[in-house]
RNA sequence: GCCCCCAUCGUCUAGAGGCCUAGGACGCCACCCUUUCAAGGUGGAGAUCAGGGGUUCGAAUCCCCUUGGGGGCACCA
């Protein structure tokens, strides 16, 4: 029995997408899970819009979720990996251009004289007469003579391959059987452009057959096409290889996952701080289910459990609420030293932004961290819980100094007294366990609530009105600094 | 327009004829914990299983139709 083999073949076109991400993840679970090999390759054949820059965003974002591709073209100076390089299609030409040969051998294949011009007043007459778009055929049948006055006028062929007639099935390992009658398709496709560049429904087969894929896995939108890629196998000589079509990932409305309607770039998420366990547990579980309760998964104990026959049929909507929900799970199961490093990045923003004036040191961080991490949603959260420890001037919006029962004159007394009580705990050691019963105790004698009292001295050294618990903050922050704000607090609130 | 796919709480889903007066999770609401915010705990609202016909003793589960939604139909991938 020979072992599966399947590919994740993004094009370079963009930056690697929310629904790219998705299926080679599909992918490399049912590699790993079958014992399989993972194969990346670079569908760069729309030369105009491929670029270096989204090669590289794509690669480094598979990467970062935590993806290895057991074959694959050479990366930054790295050899390719594989039997089959090279792995970028535009360095495959002449395997595309022999096929190529073999199809016009055989007469399955024939060069088209038809001009864009010609073509789009054929689709727009079609469509006028609401007629599907399809290809007249008028290039199927040219002598030799007509094809050389074509070739006459300068024309430049393109080379289209015949669908012939009959239904072709597809025995889809998450859709059944699906049959589609060849009439459907269009009439006779390019496979190769007029300037040689071959195209991706070509392209695709040459290379799949060559690389021995054994179980195509893609989204759906790909399911109408497949009959077009199973005649194109067979023409080859090749026997088509299974096929997996995934549900599509969704917009709010229903509709593909596009960038004009969601955040699609897994990079912009990376950016704001979901981290690669939070993506890949949520992906997974977005047209696939383990079956059982548990929703938290790691890398491993996805592939572990992985079966591509329960897949789901229908889209799924992206729901960045429950992704942020299991992004604050997995951040809350990450060891001090891991989560310290990988905070680091998104303080470094912060002091790009200017959005503070320094960067903690890691003690400094990690001491932070028991009253920290279970306040973050996402790493770039950071910056806005406690951001206040590292800049030198807090800005304080006066309104927000008084406490809500509260009035200016209560409110500078009450700072007063704190700062007096703060100092005197100050003078001894500096400890959140012994700041809270000399504080609750100044309340209490004054009549005040304890609640309002904490609340006007959170204000007044972090400016703001949800934190970490006092106590801790007030120690993060330094008996001097928190003396120093509170000063600032007293004077910024009206004299009585 | 033609072809194809799909259809369970707002969302992700469990469910493969009786275990379903439909389960879990996110979100939402309430309560508990509590100095704020989170986290955590408990409870709650939320789905006549798109609708209609069958099949069957029995249907969310099988079949058909309707409706709705989506995808595809490029010298894009």
């Amino acid at each position: 029995m020979t072992l599966d083999r399947v590919r994740i073949a993004p094009s370079p076109t963009g930056p690697l997408h929310i629904g790219t991400a998705r299926t080679a993840l599909f992918n490399f679970f049912h590699a790993r899970h079958t014992g399989g090999t993972f194969i990346l390759r670079l569908e760069d054949t729309d030369v105009a819009r491929s670029s270096i820059a989204y090669e590289k965003d794509i690669l480094d974002g598979l990467h970062w979720l935590g993806l290895r591709w057991d074959e694959g073209p050479e990366v930054a100076g790295e050899a390719a990996r594989g039997p089959h390089a090279p792995y970028r299609q535009m360095e495959r030409l002449p395997r595309y251009a022999a096929a190529a040969e073999r199809l016009i051998a055989d007469d399955m294949a024939y060069p088209c004289y038809c001009t864009t011009e010609e073509l789009d007043a054929e689709r727009k007459r079609l469509e006028a007469l609401k007629l599907p778009p399809r290809y007249s055929g008028r290039c199927a049948n040219l002598t030799p003579e007509q094809r050389a006055a074509f070739e006459g006028e300068g024309r430049r062929p393109a080379l289209r391959f015949r669908v012939g007639e009959g239904t072709v099935v597809i025995d889809d390992i998450v859709r059944g059987r699906v049959e589609i009658d060849v009439s459907n398709l269009g009439g006779d496709f390019v496979i190769v452009r007029a300037d040689g560049t071959p195209l991706y429904h070509f392209t695709v087969v040459v290379d799949d057959a060559e690389m021995e894929i054994t179980h195509v896995i893609r989204g759906e939108d790909h399911l109408s096409n497949t009959p077009k890629h199973i005649l194109l196998f067979r023409a080859l000589g090749h026997t088509p290889p299974a096929f997996a079509h995934l549900p599509l990932i969704l917009n709010a409305d229903r509709t593909k996952m596009s960038k004009r309607k969601s955040q699609t770039a897994i990079d912009d998420y990376r950016a704001e701080g979901f981290i690669p366990e939070a993506l890949v547990n949520y992906l997974a579980l977005l047209g696939w289910s383990t079956g059982s309760d548990d929703e938290v998964l790691s890398l491993d104990e996805l592939i572990e459990r992985f079966q591509l026959t329960e897949v789901n049929k229908a889209g799924a909507v992206f729901d960045r609420e429950r992704l942020e929900w299991l992004n604050g799970q997995w951040i809350r199961r990450l060891g001090p030293d891991d989560l310290v490093e990988r905070l680091r990045p998104f303080l470094e923003a912060e002091l790009a932004a200017g959005r503070i004036d320094r960067l903690p040191a890691d003690g400094e961080l990690k001491a932070l961290l028991p009253v920290v991490q279970e306040r973050l949603p996402r790493l770039g959260a950071i910056g806005d819980l406690v951001g206040f420890l590292w800049v030198e001037e807090l800005d304080i919006d006066p309104a927000l100094l008084i406490p809500k029962r509260w009035d200016a004159a209560t409110t500078v007394e009450a700072l007063r007294a704190a700062r007096e009580t703060i100092a005197e705990v100050g003078r001894v050691s500096y400890e959140a366990d012994e700041l809270e019963p000399p504080l609750r105790a100044l309340a209490e004698a004054r009549g005040w609530k304890a609640g309002d009292l904490f609340m006007a001295i959170r204000v007044a050294v972090t400016g703001r009105t949800a934190t970490p618990p006092l106590f801790d903050t007030l120690v993060a922050l330094g008996h001097d600094r928190t003396l120093a704000r509170l000063d600032r607090a007293i004077e910024a609130l009206p004299d009585e």
